[in-house]
DNA sequence: ATCCTCCCCTAC
DNA sequence: TAAGGTAGGGGAGGAT
């Protein structure tokens, strides 16, 4: 587990607990260089200073100017007696952190257009009971232990603040003190809190399942990306697992590639009920009886709504749904006969009235028919003794963030599906291991086990869908293997609703024509198909029903969206107040953005409104209710992550629609089109980067505030580099001609490239690579024949191609392999001359990565021509470092 | 044909 | 009480 904090550089992943390790040490680094102490004289809070993604705040104006400048929602996450930290991450974030406490938005933003000095004591009367996060202080000396939740995390002791408070305050500011507060949480007992409160969104998002499951998974999307970009990765643990399979001393039959389809080892892997796994590992009290995971404390009879028509509603929803069937299967309405969640759920004050949604629950529940989704009052009807466990939402992050980093010790062919499932290619690791498929699956079955204390279960195929209805067929605790010789009579008997892209509609309209498995459908021809459900969904149906899967594992995933939306507690009085909550989803999105760093051209507006014939009060307690939805889009000429533009936008969408704000029961906000902030759109062949020299020079001076002040790369003319010519030609290999014959060292343009250091950048990107030493001693490597990389200061000299700096070069590349374009000479031509310039700057550490980039990148491609490439590529790095080094650089085949 | 917008569907 | 989010793929139908 070092690769927490080996691998958690500053990517963009905020939502983790190894983040905020790094932040914690940033700041503390500031700290003790003395940054604090003229905090201390900061006029915000009395003897309290603040940070802003930590920079020092040393008054109100300034940090009006950095929140004007780099926009979103500003928090207060952490307290200690010296310093409070302020982030414009999501709140959302911030509280997954097992942060402290979480100032909002509102209080700051007030205080500042109010020109009003903030102080301590303000926060305290402005916050109220129900929306105070955990305190979770910490002190110098005395250990006053006020928390229980993550000292995991937080290494320091806990103070108790209010006591500190009320001593510095007089005894009438104290009464005030509880007057208000007690005020404001009588308040809360009396009213629900709707999106009117300036608090709710925080506070939603932060009790949301759904919201932290979405979040979570692109969060571990994003980290298989980062992982794969950032590593030039070791396989060191490896011969651990081939260490432990052998001592398994298993004698069963063993599986290899040749028994899957296609001579490929796809596995699919997914946490067995994950939620439930996770809670009862605090809780082994309750292992073997049926648990599920909700909000509901369950059995409680609640006092009835007025207003609320549970059987009028339900009704709508159903006849809703047969609508739909009826349409798509072509059956008269009267003959349809479905079944819906709403059907066992009785009135809202009797015992199985409650609407609470069942997140996951255990086995020994769904044996008695209880499924994920159900509403506790149905599910508490077929088993009155079941069990409630609440969310832990920073548990959940945990483990799967085990399990994740459990797989990428042996591969990064993974395709994350969500927070604790993923798709992974096994073929080259268990060729590499020489171990059997099912030796491998025990093991690491095993291994996840015992590092989180969760089942799992895997499933293994020659394609992604035998893989997934593999681990469909292993559940609970299992593996499975579909191997070749049994897919056909395994997929025979699937039932078509189980097929990955059946749902509910999909599954109802094959029903009507006549089929529910995987062997009926196999006797319909593929036009009758797409006829009856479009091109795309008919052959893809097509193939599924015989086992076929021809989409490849996606590692690299690009972003296409950016969205948050609201469909609780949606009550609007007027329009004033509809706008408002606009303007705070607004930034909510707008945080979203820049913490993916994007822009986004084309703006949605998403309204749910109460049916005309919906009683106004819904069924269930804040609910959305049955609902119309309306989708509006604006398309900007250019793309935005300007909160204000989106707020403009959003606003006068809604403000077309005429709505009554009365009737809004949910909004949200979505960007499309997006762009990247850092990459300029690279799209095309490398040369673009020839033509468009000025987008260069922008990028340049970009970055030039992240350096280091005594950084002098952009006025010191670089030493002109002579060329060391390759002792040996490379030989001309197909179409490729050595660009090296023809020009003679590196075109006239990359001479700009300053021999300057960006030490900075560089050090940070250097954090977390693995010693390779070890790798090659693991991997029995002669040492003399090869040059040994290791990270030296001193040997990283080098800022990038074409002034680019480092991290920008990779990007390039990437666009490069990814531009589908024949490679061009001339492209082929500056990547080696800029290698060979690595080569002779003794910047050896980086040209690794980058070769492994490289190496990585083309066998995804997997053409010819690319293979000739990157021939060529290294054949003219090995000539340059012998001519440096006398040696070649080692590279891991 | 190809694109765009608005929807629907699916997955977790 | 309850916390019904979010991203991606694709189809229908109109505009070009």
């Amino acid at each position: 587990m070092h690769r927490r904090d080996e691998k958690f550089p500053d990517n963009g992943f905020e939502a983790w607990g190894g983040y905020m390790q790094a932040k914690k040490a940033k700041l503390e680094e500031q700290f003790s260089a003395g940054i604090g102490k003229e905090c201390k004289q900061s006029n915000l809070f009395n003897g309290i200073s603040i940070y802003v993604n930590g920079f020092t705040i040393p008054s109100a104006d300034e940090l009006k100017e950095l929140m004007a400048k780099y926009g979103g929602v500003y928090h207060v996450y952490q307290r200690s007696e010296d310093f409070i930290i302020a982030s414009n991450l999501p709140d959302t974030k911030v509280k997954n952190m097992s942060l402290t406490k979480v100032v909002k938005p509102q209080w700051i933003t007030d205080s500042i257009n109010a020109q009003r000095v903030l102080d301590y004591k303000e926060y305290l009367l402005y916050r109220n009971s129900k929306s105070q996060a955990r305190l979770n202080f910490k002190q110098i000396g005395n250990v006053d232990v006020l928390t229980k939740s993550k000292e995991k995390f937080d290494p320091y002791p806990i103070v108790h603040v209010e006591n500190k408070i009320s001593e510095t305050t007089n005894d009438q500011e104290c009464s005030n003190n509880k007057n208000i507060s007690s005020e404001i949480h009588k308040k809360n007992e009396d009213i629900a809190k709707t999106a009117v409160d300036p608090n709710f969104i925080s506070e939603f998002y932060n009790n949301s399942r759904l919201h932290h499951i979405s979040q979570l998974g692109a969060c571990f999307k994003q980290y298989v990306n980062d992982l794969r970009d950032n590593s030039n990765f070791s396989f060191i643990t490896r011969s651990n697992i081939k260490k432990t399979i052998l001592s398994l001393n298993n004698f069963s039959n063993k599986l290899t590639k040749t028994d899957f389809h296609n001579g490929k080892i796809i596995m699919h892997i997914d946490m067995d009920c994950f939620f439930v796994s996770v809670g009862l590992r605090k809780r082994p009290e309750l292992r073997g009886k049926p648990v599920a995971v909700t909000h509901s404390k369950g059995g409680q009879r609640q006092s009835k709504r007025s207003g609320v028509d549970r059987i009028t509603e339900f009704n709508l929803y159903k006849q809703k749904q047969v609508k739909k069937v009826s349409k798509a299967a072509g059956i008269p309405e009267e003959d349809i006969e479905i079944e819906t969640r709403v059907d066992s759920i009785s009135e809202e004050d009797s015992q199985f009235g409650s609407m609470s949604e069942i997140a996951s629950c255990s086995y020994e529940a769904r044996a008695k028919g209880i499924s994920n989704g159900m509403f506790m009052g149905a599910a508490l009807r077929l088993c009155p003794d079941l069990q409630t466990i609440p969310y832990d939402f920073e548990e959940y992050k945990e483990v799967a963030y085990t399990l994740y980093n459990t797989i990428a010790q042996y591969t990064l062919d993974i395709e994350a599906v969500s927070c604790d499932e993923m798709y992974v290619d096994c073929t080259e690791l268990l060729d590499d291991l020489n171990v059997s498929v099912n030796d491998f699956a025990t093991a690491l079955r095993e291994e996840i086990k015992s590092k989180t204390g969760c089942p799992c279960s895997t499933g293994f195929g020659g394609n992604r869908l035998q893989a997934r209805l593999a681990t469909k067929q292993a559940k609970p605790d299992g593996q499975f293997f579909l191997t070749s010789d049994i897919v056909d009579s395994f997929i025979f008997s699937v039932n078509l609703k189980d097929l990955p892209g059946v749902g509910r509609q999909t599954s109802h309209k094959l029903e009507s024509l006549g089929h529910q498995t995987c062997g009926s459908l196999q006797s319909v021809s593929r036009n009758f198909l797409q006829k009856h459900l479009g091109n795309k969904t008919g052959l893809q149906l097509y193939d599924q029903c015989r086992g076929h899967d021809p989409n490849p594992l996606v590692y690299q995933t690009v972003r296409k969206s950016v969205s948050a939306e609201v469909n609780y507690g949606i009550r609007f009085e007027n329009n004033v107040q509809c706008e408002d909550f606009l303007r705070q989803l607004s930034i909510e999105v707008q945080s979203r953005m820049q913490q993916f760093k994007v822009m986004g051209k084309c703006i949605t507006l998403k309204l749910m409104i109460r049916a005309e014939n919906a009683p106004v009060e819904t069924a269930k307690f804040m609910g959305h209710g049955f609902c119309d939805v309306i989708n509006k889009s604006t398309t900007l000429p250019t793309a935005t992550n300007d909160v204000t533009t989106i707020t403009k936008e959003v606003i006068s969408i809604c403000r077309k629609q005429n709505i009554d704000p009365k009737e809004m029961r949910g909004i949200g906000i979505q960007l499309t089109k997006l762009e990247s902030i850092n990459t300029k759109p690279v799209k095309r062949s490398i040369d673009k980067f020839f033509i468009n020299k000025t987008s260069v020079k922008t990028e340049k001076t970009k970055l030039d505030f992240q350096k280091p002040e005594n950084d002098t790369s952009v006025l010191t003319t670089p030493k002109k580099q002579n060329i060391i010519s390759p002792k040996k030609q490379s030989p001309i290999i197909g179409k490729i001609k050595s660009p090296i014959l023809k020009t003679k060292g590196r075109p006239p343009k990359s001479t700009k490239v300053p021999a300057s250091t960006s030490q900075n950048l560089i050090n940070k990107f250097l954090q977390g690579q693995p010693l390779f030493d070890e790798v090659s001693a693991n991997k029995g490597i002669k040492r003399e024949e090869y040059v040994i990389v290791k990270p030296k200061q001193e040997e990283i000299k080098q800022e990038g191609l074409l002034g680019l700096p480092w991290d920008k070069v990779r990007e390039l590349l990437r666009a490069w392999f990814d531009s589908g374009q024949m490679p061009k000479l001339c492209d082929i031509n500056l990547i080696s001359a800029y290698m060979r310039e690595m080569v002779i700057n003794k910047n050896i550490h980086k040209l690794y990565i980058l070769v492994n980039f490289m190496r990585r990148r083309i066998k995804e491609i997997n053409d010819d021509i690319w293979y000739e490439v990157q021939e060529h590529v290294i054949e003219e790095v090995q000539n340059a470092m012998i001519a440096v080094y006398g040696k070649k650089l080692w590279i891991n085949d």
